[in-house]
DNA sequence: TTATTTATACTCAAAATGAGCATAATTGAG
DNA sequence: CTCAATTATGCTCATTTTGAGTATAAATAA
């Protein structure tokens, strides 16, 4: 972006939309298979200006018809314009800027086609049942020893990682992808051409493109985003029992939390009411609840905050 | 962005920057003056992607070159593509796409230049000396009139605006601007041929372009961010007074607090050490403290949560 | 010296949080 | 029909955190 002159270079603005949703106890998402390639990719299609007022506007028609999911929450998350990083490979002469979305539906809107478990690309950031294994077998030792020779990285990793427990800031999910990336333990720094390859280390599934770095924004963006909007509620049915919010809630964090607070939290927080129907399944009936649009609420939206699984262990 | 072919059309992406910074009491930002427009405007350029890795690298370097201030924190902010909006009247015939970035600075590394009071462009954003008297007497009127004609908005109004007091969510700033920019109180509305203008109704001082737009999207985001990144050190210099860090958190957020507690906030946020040193100035003495870069604290990062000022006034 | 100004220390009640225990209302097995 | 298992919901309680003061300390200006 220097001085004068608009240099002319052929610009092609392509939307990539990680469409999220929650279904059968997992956090997925809607990815798309090309024949040949083994990693799949997420939806994505070129931004053409002179036919679309907005990119929003745009991207929720062209995935309604093109992709068949009918979205509730759609929030634009970041523009990439590397040059030379990912898309190595690719044969257009153009310059790829990538926009990428990120967008909720409910399961009952999400239509056919091939839904895939978010954390099977992520596997260290599920900690639902406790910290994963492959922190301290895998990750942990693996980013000591490439702090060996990138020992400026050290504040990152340990901000990203923590050292001890409860260290774990959920909302650094890019952080720790772009980490992961640079030492090495992704495939697609390999695809790259960033790194030499270690296959037999590579951690999660791999993606087309830079496909994984925009699900890792996504994720952090909406792990972020549940603290302080209700954002929550796109991602389940109309009605809903607080046991099914607090499941889709774990699912996002990827942690598990204390059933009674959480219950205690959401009621408080004006942002449902209950129908009075129940539901029927293997226990006592629970209530169905539904999302409150005019929430009478002092604080104005507000979210929900997190408590159990990890402990909150303070040092000594 | 539709299913193929990969329409022609020539884009130009440019990149424009809302640098801030606290001085001298004020939020200010940097502010271009072109002859024969009375409307500031941003730094922005174009961005060319053959002759930069990223865009954050050249931002960082140009800013530095042609605007001459070094900045502290970059972040960027949304990408806005809206066709026909704004930039009516402008003539060139490629389609710009313009992303927006925010940068914070330190007064000390700001340079010469002209710099902007930013509330001088929101004055219904600064709640130090309590709620803006142009709310009741300007604003709240008359979009209820707007409402007459477009009760559909009404839920969005309550949102951002609230109905009494404490309903203030200091972080809307963007909803906020473009609901006023809709109801035609913001002569950019006026300029971009979107309402019959009513200049003696304007508020808040123009911009050129959409260069408001950015300038709310930018202190938005800044407000949210405070929250829960240690971003604030990045206004400040090295060392600092406690009274300095908190004029300074008073001025992003827009709202007064209370002394005792935001040091008590500070403190135990393990974000600063003393440095043993004092300052100076009118009464007693105060310490001199730095940013503590490796915090040694359990929560990861955390920010301040704000207190004081308006009431929390809870309905009876 | 004294009033003024700013910084810092402490207190205290109210609210929010984290962790349990206790009870209620179902279904499925025998 | 009764009991065990299962899930939902209600309630308590100690601890922290927050909001709002009061009190004291260390300067400067008159």
């Amino acid at each position: 972006m220097p001085m004068s002159d608009s240099g002319n270079t052929d610009i092609l603005i392509d939307i990539s939309t990680a469409i999220l949703r929650a279904h059968e106890g997992e956090l997925q998402f809607r990815a798309l298979e090309d024949a040949g390639k083994s990693a799949k990719r997420l939806p994505f299609g070129p931004f053409m200006p002179d036919r679309h007022r907005t990119m929003e506007i745009s991207l929720r028609q062209w995935v309604r018809e093109q992709v068949g999911v009918d979205l509730a929450h759609v929030e634009q998350l970041y523009t990439f314009a590397d040059q030379g990083r990912y898309r190595s490979g690719e044969s257009d002469e153009r310059h790829v800027v990538s926009v990428g979305y990120l967008a909720l539906a409910r399961a009952e809107d999400a239509g056919g086609g091939a839904w895939d478990n978010l954390y099977r690309h992520f596997p260290w950031e599920d900690w639902r049942n406790g910290r994963p294994d492959v922190l301290d077998a895998v990750i942990l030792p693996a980013l000591d020893n490439w702090l060996g020779q990138h020992d400026h990285a050290a504040e990152r990793v340990r901000l990203a990682f923590g050292r001890s427990e409860a260290q774990w800031d959920e909302e650094f999910v890019l952080e720790r992808y772009e980490l992961l990336y640079q030492a090495g333990l992704i495939e697609e720094a390999a695809r790259d051409g960033r790194i030499t390859p270690p296959p037999q280390m590579a951690l999660g599934a791999p993606m087309q493109l830079d496909h994984r770095r925009i699900l890792a924004t996504a994720l952090g963006r909406l792990r972020g985003k549940l603290k302080y909007r209700p954002v929550l509620f796109d991602l389940v049915p109309d009605r809903f029992t607080l046991r099914a919010l607090q499941e889709t809630t774990e699912l996002v964090i990827g942690a598990s939390l204390h059933k009674q607070n959480f219950r205690r939290l959401v009621e408080k927080s004006g942002f449902v009411e209950a129908t009075g129907e129940t539901n029927r399944a293997r226990g006592r009936p629970a209530e169905l609840f539904r999302f409150r649009h005019g929430n009478r609420a002092d604080r104005p939206l507000a979210g929900l905050r997190v408590s159990g699984g990890r402990k909150t262990s303070r040092a000594p």
